[in-house]
DNA sequence: TCGTCCAGCTTACTCAGAGTAGGTTACTAC
DNA sequence: GTAGTAACCTACTCTGAGTAAGCTGGACGA
């Protein structure tokens, strides 16, 4: 074990320790409940040090959900690099997507819950992060798509962002679908729209 | 002015009033930020009578969310009432639901933003609403679509709600869009689907 | 070898706001 | 009237975010 007085870390070094730390007891307690005393008894250090490098709980939040977001952005962007038309790229995507949360839940939990912060910087952390999965799509769909109607454009965009994000939490109540499934589930209704599944009468 | 000491009115009353400034506070101020003695200040009452009321600020919220649900079942079930086929019901549903939210802004921002109170009964309150929704589209989509594959339907439904949910936010930020256009968009992507509109190259 | 500097760290507080104990008043029924 | 109780209040406790002020160990120049 690494034991002994775990003392005197550059500031670098502490500070990922603490966000990891945080990311977990943020996501495990939520964000409300979890209290910056056990965060930092966990990190095996005094609060106010938290305090010195993230300046308020919400700060230390931020910082969580910014480094999630990275990781999803890289995640989703290398997948769709070298698609071949749009729905090779829309559904290379989601999958990327659709595994990403089943396997970073954690950071996923933190970016899924909207923080009751309404009006204050971490909500509009989240809100940050579906805009840059919507601009991704947005910006595909421009390559790929007549796009006569700009608004009409974005709405779609935005449109995709939430049906995923909802069907990825319904993901999470069904460990037997998995990241394919919920592809393909969500490319069947996003490609061929539902009239295709209508009974005929 | 309804000036005098407002005193005295009996509980069923006072609940209500209670609830309405609320959610007024809450979806003003966030509901971290939102304070009880200040509710009770504008309720006109002291602190412990809402304590007496709903045990805790939690149970406040939940009131409020509960309320919020009711109306916006009440409008989508009565909405629905009478359509002729699938593409009929589904575009009247999403009509009352994009009025809905345009209508009554402050109980829509209750369901809205997720309470950053994972695993406590608000965060399950939240979620319920979702699934009400969820339910009457699974329920409209199993009399007029052929489902072979009851989680596949499922995971369609979760689909719309998800996706019109955040619409309904991009909404938010459009002025100029209308209920009406919203709907328009929603159903141009669920109901024909992207292909429809991918460029033929 | 010794100062001195400062990043990394600490103890010991304040303060706001959730939640409560226990008492007071005004209506209602007889 | 007066007994009973629903509606209401004052005056607390207690938890957890945030802070003031000071301690310490090692790098580095003289």
């Amino acid at each position: 074990m690494t034991t002994a007085k775990r003392k005197r870390m550059p500031r670098a070094e502490r500070e990922r320790q603490m966000i990891e730390v945080a990311e977990q007891v943020f996501s495990a307690r939520g964000y409300a409940a979890a209290s910056m005393d056990e965060i930092a008894e966990l990190v095996g250090v005094s609060k106010p040090m938290l305090y010195e490098y993230f300046n308020s709980k919400e700060g230390l939040l931020l910082a969580c959900i910014r480094q999630s977001r990275a990781v999803l952005r890289e995640v989703t962007e290398q997948a769709t690099v070298g698609a071949a038309d749009a729905e090779d790229a829309l559904r290379r995507g989601l999958l990327a997507f659709f595994v990403f949360i089943r396997e970073r839940r954690q950071a996923w939990s933190l970016l899924r819950h909207e923080m009751a912060l309404i009006g204050t910087p971490a909500a509009d952390e989240v809100e940050e992060t579906r805009r840059q999965q919507t601009d991704l799509i947005a910006a595909l769909m421009s390559g790929h798509f007549d796009s006569e109607d700009d608004l009409r454009a974005e709405a779609a965009a935005e449109f995709v962002v939430g049906a995923c994000e909802r069907l990825a939490i319904w993901c999470e109540r069904h460990e037997e679908v998995s990241p394919e499934t919920a592809t393909e589930y969500a490319m069947d209704v996003l490609w061929s729209g539902l009239r295709a599944r209508a009974r005929t009468h």
